[in-house]
DNA sequence: GATGAATGAGTGTTCATTCAT
DNA sequence: GATGAATGAACACTCATTCAT
């Protein structure tokens, strides 16, 4: 009752050669290139994702999905940031398009990760290492910062951004 | 040798539509749209810039030009740093767009900027403000993240990036 | 030859979906919509109709074989006009299809129409109603400009193109 | 002042081109084929026209101008009517676009044909040459009727169409 | 030098048809 | 036999670049 063993599969393999070529082209890489990476014909990915628009989307949708999954895993802030820096380090095209608009499902899992992301940064506030006037919200802008700080790094420099963020994030007030 | 004042006019008006346009929407803006703010024709667009890439080059060197200019002015790295955030708010299309290729007069801007801003930075680490283990370059490279983490904050808290890095940038090594 | 009753069905209902589908929305539209409307897969509507073509073709042929029943059935001229004006008022993209091929079932059906139209014809015609100059193939022409006019009348004023066909069929020269 | 000169020629040859075009093989013909038929690239058709629906009623409009001259010109209704079907005998397609949505311009050229006509048709009336019951605009309908039924007859009885529309409508009411 | 019309390759999307399940 | 996913050619439209005026 499932011929959709291939669909499935597909799928996958759609939003897999998306990611990398995002990633590594920009989101302008044209639809038939990441048609090509995935092995399929074109009309294959527009089944799936009727819109190129829908195809970022889920692309976003799904990278959020798994951001989501280890923030609710995680249990120390610091090391959920590293991790997630670490990993987002080659997708900052993508991590910029995270200002687009995101399909329904996209909203919804951006909304899973922030309340994952709020519990974890509330227990480092109440412990002390993280200033309490910052919002969920404002230190993901940072993360966006770090990330795009991150990929203008050297190789062996690498981590410096995220250093310098969580240093700062610290301080309750600038004294200078 | 002299009815040159209409093509330098030219030069300065596409150069200064190039900039408003690609602030507001992105690098893809067509050149007729560009053509069309500056008041000029598509064709002449192309004589002064014979490919689009040499005109965003152009636009990202005329930027680093000012910025070189205000860094070789400012005596203060803090109050440098504020003032370039400020300035590079609405910029960030432009900002990203600055890790592409730059002709060679980028290079030569950039290397204007990177020169006073080496002075300023140094200025900084010697009075103590800075840890001294960071250079020019890779402060650099954090001020684009804070670009990056500005455009995502709400106007009523923008700054908050800036202050995060600079507290972070004083710190010699991370704790934690 | 027994679990065929499915597949008679199908067809069937293939075919009602293509003809009001056809009619609301002309002959461009996809096939998948008509696949969609019978409650049947794509694949099911090909195993019937090779071709979109062939579709197209059985259609106007199940409308020729109906229009054929009631020009058997008829026994006035006139009254069968009417009727068939009066049915054929949707489906003028259909009657406009009419030109196209038909395939060898729908060669077939024409004939039948025509037999049947010509007996009628004959009979107005010995009876003075209708000029004897015109074929049966002519009148079916002047039919389908009818049609053509009926559908661009308002629809208080629908029967006036036949009643004018009907005058001029009358009259066997035109005096002017 | 005017380099438009090859603009314009160009302009006039899509047209033309186009009207061929849909002529024979109906308004479904790629642009490309247009654009080669008229001996310039698509990007100019689309220069032009831009979009595909803004050349249909550019050659609609065109044509329906040219309608009108001639009914202006004309002062006898019944040779309007011969020489309108005999010009529009291989314009079906075109003809039967006519249903669809006309942009602006193509308003106002029907709009002038239709002054145009309704100065004829009232002439015709009061001559006692056609009932006085019918509009202009149903006499257009019956038109498009007609048309559609010349171009079903074969070419040696071309213009029993016509014969049997006048004919009709010098009667005022059906007896039968 | 400037203009803007022309070009034509490239893009997203549709859809008849095929084919694995 | 039926299903619906896969295919890929075809289309309308965009846009950087060229070129006649």
């Amino acid at each position: 009752m499932s011929p959709r063993a291939d669909a499935v599969r597909n799928r996958a393999r759609i939003l897999s050669a998306a990611r990398a070529a995002f990633a590594q082209d920009g989101v302008d890489v044209p639809l038939d290139t990441i048609a090509e990476r995935a092995g399929v014909g074109a009309g294959t990915v527009h089944r799936h994702f009727p819109t190129k628009e829908a195809l970022v989307s889920a692309v976003i949708a799904d990278r959020l999905d798994e951001l989501a999954d280890r923030a609710a895993e995680a249990d120390d802030f610091f090391a959920y940031l590293a991790e997630l820096v670490d990993s987002g380090r080659d997708n900052l095209v993508l991590s910029a398009a995270l200002d687009g608009t995101l399909g329904t499902d996209g909203a919804e899992s951006a909304a899973r990760l922030s309340r994952a992301f709020e519990v974890l940064l509330a227990d480092a506030q109440r412990a002390g290492l993280v200033r309490r006037d910052v919002t969920a919200a404002e230190v993901h802008a940072i993360l966006a910062g770090v990330l795009a700080t991150e990929s203008r790094l050297p190789p062996d420099r690498r981590g410096l951004g995220l250093e310098v963020a969580i240093a700062g994030l610290r301080v309750s007030r600038p004294s200078r």
